[in-house]
DNA sequence: GGGTGTGAAGCCGTTCACAGCA
DNA sequence: TGCTGTGAACGGCTTCACACCC
């Protein structure tokens, strides 16, 4: 692990080149082959020095007159965050908000594909919902195994997050992303991303009411 | 707006907050009267300084003794994260993310009411959906203006992000959570979020791929 | 001793300012 | 001239270290 010059690259950095990579998808549809750090900058709403920045992380240099060439960039993108041998992902909890992120994600990334689909609710196990194949959670050891998967969504109801959590890491899930609204405890070789809903809207609540000067 | 003291709380803070009341909600409920900062980062997996800084800066002290008072820590929350008057949301797109946030979300916060969603699929509007009741978009304006709505949450297809966030600002909605895959723009006096659950998934799978040393 | 409150230091990410290049 | 690449300054958040208190 010594090789490991991404390591320190930002998790914000991450979280933006996949960012970018969206949108020169988008760029490159509508035929363009290269695109400065402004035009970046400006579809995400942010500066282009932090453009450059982030480019200049992934060592990456564009040409002077014509800027980026897309397609490396997006090649480059690759490289860095997606794995060569593609990733399998899992969704616990197949109610309206796992169903939401199959619906948003499958087939946007090559490299990254949902694979399973985890419930306790009788009615929705053992079949397809929305292309994705939902298992009770009991065999969750088996299939996560089977297939290889490390990443796991969870969207399980917040009481029943704890739980569900140990069985992904005793599966061997090796990344979680919590969409519970309870926070939740792992091991230290499990990464482990939180998101609160509930927090946001509050947030947005607070700045709107401030604002109301 | 000279008395505004909170406008220099940091944004991270008041996300905090919001996740502190929710913890000390649960443990009110199981009795507890008390809790030391050391108690309140263990369970949200931060430290105890940041806990005692937040409350610092929303201006709590707590007993030195029994650490801090969870009901009047509860209300002092409260007092700066919560409108007085109430606050209501729309919900934009009523697939199964708008679904999912209404479940997660309704009925948990006492001053932020979901009031109205809407939807541009017949299907779904003119009735009540999860409880709230759909309209069609073009009642958006109608609809914001009478209830006096000011947050939306963004929930529909990305390729509808744009139209749908100018129908909100026109509407009057002051400030956006934003959960489509696409960047959004607006006027410089309404407040915007935006949160990319594709990126968060490609992070994730990045910080796992990079761990199989 | 085990808690709280807080100035000061440290860290990390962003922005400034500018050199360099076609 | 208009872009890229980057050292240096900046700013905001977190952590350290310690005074204080029961």
């Amino acid at each position: 692990m010594e090789n490991n010059r991404y390591k320190d690259i930002p998790h914000k950095t991450i979280e933006r080149l996949s960012q970018y990579r969206r949108a020169l998808h988008i760029c490159a549809d509508k035929g363009k082959t290269n695109i400065f750090s402004h035009e970046i900058a400006s579809l995400l709403h942010i500066t282009a020095v932090q453009v450059r920045r982030d480019l200049m992380l992934i060592g990456y240099s564009g040409s002077l007159r014509k800027g980026y060439n897309i397609n490396d960039l997006v090649r480059l993108i690759g490289d860095l965050i997606d794995s060569p041998e593609g990733q399998k992902v899992a969704i616990f909890g197949m109610g309206n908000l796992g169903r939401a992120i199959i619906n948003y994600f499958q087939g946007k990334r090559e490299k990254l594909t949902i694979t399973a689909g985890f419930d306790i609710n009788p009615e929705k196990t053992n079949r397809v919902i929305d292309g994705i194949y939902c298992y009770p959670v009991e065999k969750a050891v088996d299939v996560i195994h089977k297939e290889g998967i490390k990443i796991g969504i969870l969207t399980v109801p917040g009481d029943q997050a704890d739980e569900t959590v140990n069985i992904m890491v005793d599966a061997g899930i090796k990344g979680i992303l919590n969409y519970t609204p309870t926070p939740v405890e792992v091991p230290d070789d499990v990464y482990l991303e939180e998101y609160n809903m509930i927090s946001s809207i509050e947030k947005v609540a607070f700045y709107v009411k401030e604002n109301k000067s």
